[in-house]
DNA sequence: TCTTGACTTGGAGTGTACTCCAAGTTGTAT
DNA sequence: ATACAACTTGGAGTACACTCCAAGTCAAGA
């Protein structure tokens, strides 16, 4: 059994795979969110295919609400190993439910703003409506 | 044609009504984001219900990721009046499609938290898996 | 009247998450 | 050999959206 190779990224190359910027990714690494990375022997940085997936990982958990704090609690665990396996699935399901409830508030809010459309499409058909139904828009 | 009266809120009443803090909503109107309150002749704010009511679909434009400066821009339109309906509407449904791309982004992770945590769930039961399947977490 | 709590202002401070910079080193193409 | 781009570091600066504070005024009950 052979360790296929890897192919290497550099930091730009990681930017560009997972859209954060490479000042991000440094700044990640400077707070702890990701591991000091590898290494070429100039120093210079380089990532694995399969770091590159946990960075995009990460890309995900933040764009849906999770902070970095959490995050770094979230790598402590997946660096403790296997012992913290249920406190991770516990984590992702508690994720999983603040994303629900975050959906269920983003269609509640284009219900309303399906509303409010209608209501202004009315008064520009009709102008006279316009004085009789005043927007609620904080005045 | 007589006037309903309108009963007329504190700002404390406004910030437990809105569920922002006092704080903000002086911020807000310090910003521009909402207009010079009514005052008591003690200079004391109020706020008509059709104010709050405003205040309430503000609130709803924040948490669905509408910026305080988008959130002006929408006011200043508002308060030119009828003219600036098209925009308005238009502002509108651009937002709805900003919430919609939110809600499918947040259903695509939903589904790959929900993958990862079947694996969690694998590797829990049969630990000799977690050795071939590493977890992408950005190691 | 006295006290207690609600409200006022302008301005300073905070938390989160970057983002930029200077000064220096390394890698690559000609 | 000489550019020139890519990379490195520590630290400073920025953007957004609040949040808090001091010092003072106002309102309502005992």
């Amino acid at each position: 059994m052979i360790d296929i190779p890897e192919t290497v990224s550099t930091i730009k190359q990681a930017a560009e795979f997972t859209g954060l910027s490479e000042d991000t990714i440094r700044y990640y690494e400077k707070i702890g969110l990701l591991p000091y990375a590898d290494r070429k022997a100039s120093g210079h940085r380089t990532y694995s295919k399969h770091q590159l997936e946990g960075m995009v990982f990460l890309t995900r958990l933040k764009a849906t609400g999770m902070t970095l704090e959490e995050m770094k609690h979230f790598r402590k665990l997946y660096e403790m190993g296997e012992a913290s396996l249920p406190e991770r699935v516990s984590i992702l399901i508690e994720h999983k439910n603040r994303i629900q409830n975050e959906i269920d508030r983003l269609l509640e809010t284009q219900r309303m703003i399906d509303f409010k459309i209608d209501k202004f499409k009315e008064a520009f058909v009709n102008p006279d409506l316009n004085k009789k139904w005043k927007s609620p828009f904080a005045d």
